[in-house]
DNA sequence: GTTAAGTTTAACCAACTGGTCAAAGATAGA
DNA sequence: TCTATCTTTGACCAGTTGGTTAAACTTAAC
């Protein structure tokens, strides 16, 4: 027999893509159970039933919109390719993706200071050995090369990089703020800088 | 007669202590008002006494914070000194701050992106003309004498410099988890980082 | 069509939450 | 000492919250 139900999609997705946007937007204390099955146009219980309680709904949310942000965050660094690409190129993809999801930002560094066991084994390792085996490697092999200069540490480079292309999406409302310009005017900044990024730390780093 | 109350400081300001340790680790959702009261040593009609509600005595505590980070953020700014001084200061100014006050960027994001409305008109704008009027100022100065490099934009570059500074602290249970350290390994690791820094950006913006 | 398993619902609940209030206690001036 | 004002308290309240449950509904296999 066909569906009948009033949502083509399962109730289970259903369930997690509307926890995904309240959990989100409001983080785990300022989401309501009821909101979310709202949002879902499913009844409360359900979300018991599909996820038992709202920290394993929780959970299951934060999982998913975690990986997510890390594989576009780390995958241009696990490229073998020259630094100074790899930086122009990621600095290029990842503003696109903080616009898209533009609050998971603020999201993940916050619900993981209220709990910092949610991402405990989250990270395969794996990762961050396939980064220090090519982005890493590679910048070590450019210091031989007389590229880049020898005082560059691979690890605090990296974290630089992620510093500058993810800092302002954090802050926007104080830096729109401060500075007294609206949302759009942000983003057109943001775009204008978004060339300007990877100029400022190969810049930097060269030899 | 004497003070016979258990407690030396006058109760409005204990409160305002407590509810700023309590608000800062759970965040406005999270706290609750009787455990401001519990960690204040009084009762909890003595809040709502002294501060009428929870949103009032949040937007007490957020503002007195607020103004705190941002004295110790701006400051070194608004002094007319070469821009390389300025930048190596800041570095090293700022990461004591940061350190000392290590909860606050990440409390400031959160609540700033639930309601972005609690920050408007705490900006006294004169605040950001003093930093036009002193660092942007110089900046443009030594593009003509030759010391900066004539593509350099004085508000980037203004906000690369707090990335640098204040995204690590925000994410520092990402950092630690992400490269496998404790936190006092990580602590060591942004100690290192400080001279760095500078150097970092000075090299990026030297002509 | 009977049955058994999975799905959905409305009604319900105990615990908690911000907030109130009347009364008790403290304080200082007359 | 009396009194008017300010402080402090415990008890209380209405609304909300995550979570439960028994019963109704669907589905598909036989």
């Amino acid at each position: 027999m066909v569906n009948l139900n009033k949502h083509p999609e399962n109730p289970e997705e259903a369930i997690l893509k509307a926890a995904s946007e309240i959990f989100i937007e409001k983080g785990f204390d300022g989401a309501r159970m009821q909101e979310i099955a709202d949002k879902a146009g499913l009844n409360k219980a359900l979300l018991h039933y599909y996820y038992r309680s709202k920290d394993k709904l929780f959970r299951a949310v934060f999982n998913k919109v975690f990986q997510r942000l890390m594989d576009g965050l780390v995958s241009v660094f696990e490229e073998n390719m020259p630094v100074f690409d790899t930086i122009r190129i990621f600095f290029k993809e990842h503003q696109e993706v903080l616009i898209t999801y533009r609050h998971l930002p603020v999201f993940i560094l916050n619900e993981l200071q209220r709990d910092p066991n949610i991402v405990v084994d989250m990270f395969n390792t794996s990762r961050l050995k396939k980064v220090r085996n090519t982005f890493f490697h590679r910048i070590e092999k450019e210091k031989q090369e007389g590229i880049i200069r020898q005082s560059i540490q691979p690890m605090e480079l990296f974290i630089n990089i992620l510093s500058l292309s993810v800092f302002p999406y954090a802050a926007k409302p104080l830096i729109t703020s401060f500075i007294g310009i609206d949302e759009s005017a942000f983003f057109d900044m943001m775009e204008a800088r978004k060339d300007g990024l990877a100029d400022f730390v190969i810049q930097s780093i060269k030899a």
